[in-house]
DNA sequence: AACCCGGGGCA
DNA sequence: TGCCCAGGGTT
């Protein structure tokens, strides 16, 4: 009598006919690359993490050269990802490992999952997929086709659900072709168990997937309870110094907590009044040229950001707000500093606004 | 417009 | 220890 094939030994039969073998961080595997991979991969999908990922490394080829590049310029290499807490936490990490462990990425779980940015998920993910070492892991998609294929209720932010998951997944977790199974795991959450239309044809777990056999692939994992997002507005002071041959522009960096934490953003207003006061406070006199509103959505709340136009003859010898680092920023040799979306947005106007013949 | 996300940080 | 937060892209 043939032994019935277990769930791993199905995984991994899957991944060595269909399973990605040639990303770029599936080459010349290191520690170092794959971390950096997991930690854009956490955020954002496998193609527009590519192009990112590609001028990362190109950039900084070892933990050592991210570690000793400025912050600024780090931001830079992740300006469009989002969440820039994660870029700084990298840098971050990799001072300390430059410091701790004498600039070789640590092989000991407890130690990787001590530097920041990296929980047990990602510590695990970066030492299998990169060492072979035995760790589970339990990322989005693979939380997918677990809750998926154990019919598990409940939305995965409710602790007894991540309980019962990381059981599962240490469960299935074989000793053997680890880092093929966790890959494969990745791969099929995000290609077969997708979160709308799941390809269950594909799947070589379908067979005794809960889920499927109900016929109620999509009620799992469950839904994070909504709630209405909060509308907020702000004004954007706008300072142009167009007088010379380059136009230029105020940037105030953002404090390095919080939102667009450590990016360079337009000075920021919560309301008009205090935007007209400190415009007449600093003999300023916002333009007749308007400039578009738009309004910039976060998981949390809506922002509608009004940008206010002010037009300078000369470039203030200091920088206007006083209480935050400023940058005149040039618009045609911009500097490597990170910049949130609504100011790139603003940007691309005002380059549309003042093109030069 | 809803949904997604691993981990940091604070109550 | 349990919540709230981040910031874009995809669907």
């Amino acid at each position: 009598m043939k032994k019935v094939t277990t769930f791993a030994e199905r995984i991994i039969a899957w991944y060595d006919l269909n399973g990605r073998k040639t990303l770029p961080w599936q080459i010349n595997k290191t520690p170092y690359r794959v971390w950096v991979s997991e930690i854009m991969l956490q955020q954002t999908q496998v193609a527009t993490v590519i192009p990112y990922y590609e001028r990362f490394m190109a950039r900084f080829p070892t933990v050592v050269e991210l570690a000793n590049a400025e912050q600024d310029e780090v931001l830079h290499l992740w300006t469009g990802l989002g969440y820039y807490a994660r870029a700084r936490n990298l840098h971050k990490a990799a001072q300390h490992v430059r410091d701790a462990f004498s600039g070789e990425f640590p092989t000991d779980f407890d130690d990787v999952v001590a530097l920041s940015g990296i929980g047990k998920s990602t510590a695990g993910a970066v030492l299998s997929l990169s060492l072979g070492q035995h760790h589970p892991i339990l990322d989005g998609n693979v939380k997918r086709v677990l809750a998926r294929h154990g019919a598990i209720d409940g939305w995965p932010g409710v602790k007894t659900v991540e309980q019962q998951l990381w059981q599962l997944t240490e469960q299935h977790t074989p000793k053997v072709g680890v880092e093929k199974f966790n890959q494969a795991m990745m791969d099929i959450g995000s290609s077969v168990c997708t979160r709308s239309k799941p390809l269950c044809a594909q799947c070589p777990v379908a067979i005794d997937c809960k889920a499927q056999l109900q016929g109620e692939q999509t009620r799992y994992p469950g839904k994070k309870p909504k709630k209405v997002t909060p509308e907020k507005s702000a004004f954007m002071l706008v300072m142009v110094n167009n007088s010379g041959s380059d136009t230029t522009v105020q940037l105030m960096q953002r404090p390095p907590a919080g939102i667009w934490g450590g990016l360079w953003c337009f000075p920021q207003f919560d309301t008009e009044v205090e935007l007209t006061d400190y415009l007449a406070l600093h003999n300023l006199k916002a333009s007749d040229q308007g400039l578009a509103g738009f309004r910039h959505t976060f998981s949390h709340f809506h922002l509608d950001i009004q940008p206010v136009l002010v037009e300078l003859t000369s470039q203030p010898v200091t920088g206007i707000m006083e209480q935050n680092a400023t940058l005149w920023y040039n618009i045609d040799q911009p500097a490597k500093v990170g910049l949130a979306a609504a100011t790139e947005r603003i940007l691309s106007n005002l380059a549309v606004l003042f093109m030069t013949h």
